[in-house]
This record gives structure tokens, C-alpha cells and sequence, in this order.
DNA sequence: ATGCCTCTGTAATGAACGTTACATGAGACG
DNA sequence: CGTCTCATGTAACGTTCATTACAGAGGCAT
């Protein structure tokens, strides 16, 4: 949803720390190629320079790639029969200032090559099978879609997926809808079916500087369903926080990587965004959310009904 | 130099001390499972007995699998708003001895994954056999809706899709967005994204009765970008009709039995929204109009960065 | 409302870690 | 043969880690 100009996202690791939100360095460049050279492109690079003991490392680490040097720094200079200074010394040459910066690096590179086993190879695949650009395009963000699709739901518990049910099918309590810029379409999707079950639910909107009111009424009773991926927004987080600490039970829609507002969510959904697009996606999201509202409406199907039909009935007869 | 074959170094005691963690029953069943169960395996398994703040952290695990779980305590728990005690809780729960031994685990998987090139996501597979209803419910959403976007995709004319994106990347022209009650959802997700990608884009919203206003400056230059999808609504056609009559060019989003609107649109896209539940699913619709933002964005890919920029640094500017 | 029990965070502790300074050893060259 | 240099290991340091004990908080049944 948030556009993501790095779209391959181990550049700055986007959910540990979520520091800076600086992209401009990266539109200076301008070219493609703002990766940043991987480990093993280090190493090979730097091959000529290296000593014998360090040697050892670099042909361990690029033979159990990139495991090996996720390890300690005693068990990595032990495995290669060298002393741990030894280790020290190769990672600096490499050019990192800490050992622990390393394994950050080799990290990431991990992530990224676990995040993606279907969405790297979905695009290949078909380029020959059709011809139009558009139809190559359409194919990709389908298979991408997919994949994200199923890898999310895979990974939500069932009895999690329950509580959150729970929480928001419990009539006493009142909801409260909240979503970030490009997340708000998923607040108002949600807002607009519990709407139609349920009474006491309220959509957070506007500028955010009228949220404020909202947090008035809101209670240790109610239930916050907030949206929230990245990049995340202040002013929901702050938002969340607040309704946190005055006891609401919040209910957290985000990404892999995780909002801040997981902190105080007592339920939390982390759904896959990626596409190999510019921009995330919110289909998979959306799907996990009907899922959600389905098992809303199963609560009490009688009462849901009911309050349908009388809905359609005040529909036929206008107010002017 | 010789890798240790006994790489974990706390193998001396391999198994005895873990009795009190009942496993027994889970190993049994599984026939001739000579591999030990993964973690993701073991979290499920133990899902139940979970407390509230440990629940947040299996989903947390799962939600980035295996990573999350490769962090120390302090960071994990940081993460995901839990003390670090809570992690090593969680740890035990699951039958580990410590947290180092669970890293380990982790790794193992990890490495025994990345040795075989054409990893299928080991994930996706084993959640929908458990019994649990609402694990159930979760693959049958996702199955319905992965059917409904390959389907819906599959059908759409690649000219069709390019013939909007021209319409909509299109910087002369004017652009309105218009959505029904549930559809408005995603209404605003693609006025959000449109808007970040050019200027001069509407959000037709609020009571319908303000919306003639907008009528007002809907001319022959402009676009109509509007979704509308059973049960369908007779102002949004009405909106429709009229600046349809004013020569507007009109982009529509619908679903397989079409809106009335398709008489009047230029481009239509009809999407698979049936999933066999109470409620239509979104989720294609969403992927299709993702893919159409995509188009829309590729067409003058410079423009919309130099745009996205501007933007940033707008935003690192507050007004107040 | 009251008391019990589970869950959870705080704070302290010992161990393991990464890191550094320094000593030792091997090889190169005069 | 001596000395200089670079590679490497040893040992000690401060830091960060996982872990544990304990006390407070929150929910639930009576």
C-alpha cells in the first residue's frame, strides 16, 4: 500500500529498525542498482587481499552460505580451526566496522531469499506465454498475489484469528475503526461491514487532529481495529497508544515486519505485501480481514440477518 | 579447520531432560515422522495453551518465519511488545530447554531448507489440517479467493487494461473516483494511489446528494474511474449515467453480471467476487486495481518518483 | 465486592559474547 | 645470521546476553 520506491527491501531493513523514513538517497541514484553488494560479493572481491586463515573463513562461509556466519564469533574461529580475533579481522577487512554488523547483513540477504521463493520466480515463468506486456503484468501480480495469499493465511493461528472474532462479535463492547493512508481503504472496508452486523461501531477519520475526540470515549470495553503497515504512521501509532493505555483491546492488521502498535495489540495479523511491484499490496490484507468478518457474522448469524432485513426495509422507504 | 559435526554444542544431554514437555502423543500419531517437528509445527501443536502475550509472539514467529525467531530475547520481545522473560516462557512452553536451543532448531530448518533449491514454502502446507473451524475457514477463503483472481485475471483483455491505464496516466485530463457502499473501500484505495501518482484527481464521497456538485465540472476531457458491484447501487449508476452524458470517459469495476453502468463505460472489468460465504470478497477486485495502479505508475515511471519525492519532502516539513 | 490464581514485567545474576591490547611466531630481506 | 614485518594466537576487558527469583497486575469465580 505505502509505495515502496525499494523494492527489494533488504536495503535498510525495513521493520527492525524503523529509524530514518529517508528515501531521497535513493531516488538520487537513480539506477537500478542500489542494492547493496551482498556478503559473498565482498568476499570475492576482496579474495586477493585476504590471508590464509582468513581464507579458510571466506571458503566456509560461502560454503554453507550464509548460515555459517550467523553463528558466534567463538563456534565460526572454532568450525575453521582459527582464533576469534582471526574472525574479527576478516569482517572488518570486508569493510564492516562489527561482527555483529555482519550477521545483519548476511541476515537480511536471508529474509529477502526467504520472502520471495514464488514472486522471484512468478515473473520468468510466462513471458513467453504472453505476448503483451499487460498480460505478462497481469499474470505477475496474480501469481504474486497468490502467493502472498497463501503464505499469510498459512501463518494465522486459528484459535488467534478466534479471539479477534471474539472481541468484535462481543456486542457490549463498542469498536473503533482506524487506518493509515493507503491502509484507510481496508478501515472503511471493515467499518462498513461490522456496520452492517453490529451497532457502536465507529470509523476514526478525518484529519488527525479531530481523533482526538474519539479517544474521549474510548474505553478498557472497547476494541480498536487499527491498519497499519509500512511505512508506519505516527499518528496512528500515537493513536493506538493512547487507546492502549486507557485499556481498549486493540486488533492490529500489519505487515510482516510489524507496526510499532503490535506492542500494545493484544491481537496481531501479519500479512505479506509484496509484489515485486512499486507498490504493496493490500489484496492479501483483504482477504484475512473477509475472513475475519465471516467469522463475525457466524458468531450470531441470526441477529446479523435480522439487522440486514431491517436495514433493506428502512432502504425502501427514503427519508426525502 | 574440520567442521564439528556436533554443531549445538548443548548435545550432551540430547534429550533426557525434556520429559516434562509432553510431546509424546504428537510424535506418536505421525507415523514414520522421523524428523523432529518444526517449530512452526510445535506452535501450532501447543496453540492452545498459549497465553495472550506468547500468542503475539508465535504470531510474530510466524508471521516472519524463521527470522523473528533468530533474534536475542531483548530484541524479539521488543518487537513485539512483550518482556524478555515472556520469550524464554514461550521457549519452554514449547518444549525447549532453552532459547539458544530453539535458535538452533531454527537454524537447522533454515539450512536444511536453503540446501534444497526448489524449496516449496514449507509453511502453507499443514495448517489446513487441523481440525480447528476457523483454520478451516481461513483456507477456504483463501482457496475461493486464489481461485476468483486467477480467474478474473485470466479474462481480462491485456488492450482492455491498457486502454485504461492511457486514460488514467493521462495527466491533461481530470480524473473522478467513485465508489458504492462496500466498493468505496476501494475507491479510496486507488484515489490514494492515483493521487500520489498525479494531480488533479477526485474523490467522489460524502452524502450523494453533494455529489451533483461534482457533476458540475465532469466534461469530455475527464475520466470516471467507478466501482460498483452487486447489490447494485442507483446512485452511483445515476452519477454514472449523467457524466457518461457529459462525455466523460468512464472506467468500471464490476462484477461478472455487470453493473448497469458497463452500457455506459468505455472500459469495464468484471471480477469474481463469489466465495461461498455470506459476503462477496473484494480481494480481486483489489489485485486488479493494483495491477492497474502498476500500469499507471510504469507509464511515466520518472514523473511519479520526482512526485513521490516532492512528497516526502513535503511531509518531513510539518505544517504545524 | 473479595480472594485466589494465572499471567506478566522488573530487577538482579552469572555466563557468554565481541572486542582490544599485547605477545609470539613465521617468513622476507639485508 | 639478525632484524624487520606481518600474520596469528593468548589473555583480559567491558558489554550484552539469557536466565532466574520475585512482586505486582489483572481476570475470574465465588
Amino acid at each position: 500500500m505505502e509505495y515502496d520506491i525499494d523494492r527489494t527491501q533488504q536495503a535498510e531493513n525495513p521493520g527492525l529498525t524503523m529509524q530514518n523514513h529517508d528515501l531521497t538517497g535513493y531516488f538520487l541514484d537513480s539506477s537500478q542498482n542500489t542494492t547493496p553488494p551482498t556478503v559473498a560479493e565482498m568476499i570475492t572481491h576482496k579474495a586477493e587481499n585476504l590471508t590464509a586463515s582468513e581464507r579458510k573463513l571466506a571458503q566456509a562461509l560461502l560454503g554453507n552460505y550464509p548460515m555459517a556466519g550467523l553463528e558466534t564469533v567463538a563456534t565460526f574461529a572454532e568450525r575453521c580451526g582459527v582464533s576469534a580475533p582471526t574472525v574479527l579481522r576478516f569482517a572488518s577487512k570486508l569493510g564492516f566496522e562489527s561482527y555483529p554488523e555482519m550477521q545483519a547483513r548476511l541476515r537480511e540477504e536471508l529474509e529477502a531469499r526467504l520472502q520471495s521463493p514464488l514472486t522471484r520466480s512468478a515473473l520468468p515463468r510466462n513471458r513467453a506465454a504472453t505476448g503483451h506486456p499487460m498480460g505478462v503484468l497481469l499474470h505477475h501480480m496474480a501469481e504474486a498475489t497468490i502467493s502472498n495469499i497463501r503464505s499469510s493465511l498459512a501463518n494465522i493461528a486459528p484459535t488467534e484469528l478466534e479471539g479477534a472474532i471474539d472481541l468484535l462479535a462481543d456486542r457490549r463492547r463498542s469498536v473503533y475503526v482506524l487506518g493509515g493512508r493507503f491502509s484507510s481503504a481496508l478501515a472503511v472496508y471493515g467499518y462498513e461491514h461490522l456496520r452492517s452486523m453490529r451497532a457502536d461501531v465507529h470509523r476514526v477519520a478525518g484529519q488527525s487532529s479531530k481523533w482526538t475526540e474519539d479517544l474521549l470515549d474510548i474505553g478498557k470495553r472497547d476494541v480498536l481495529l487499527v491498519f497499519d503497515v509500512r511505512r508506519y504512521q505516527k499518528d496512528v501509532i500515537n493513536f493506538a497508544e493512547t487507546a492502549s493505555e486507557q485499556g481498549a483491546k486493540i486488533i492490529l492488521f500489519t505487515d510482516q515486519w510489524l507496526s510499532p502498535i503490535a506492542r500494545f495489540a493484544r491481537h496481531v495479523f501479519p500479512v505479506r505485501i509484496e509484489t515485486g511491484t512499486t507498490w504493496d499490496s493490500a489484496a492479501a490484507s483483504t482477504v484475512l480481514l473477509e475472513t475475519l468478518l465471516e467469522g463475525v457474522g457466524r458468531r450470531d448469524p441470526d441477529h446479523v440477518r435480522d439487522r440486514i432485513e431491517h436495514l433493506e426495509r428502512l432502504r425502501r422507504r427514503p427519508l426525502n
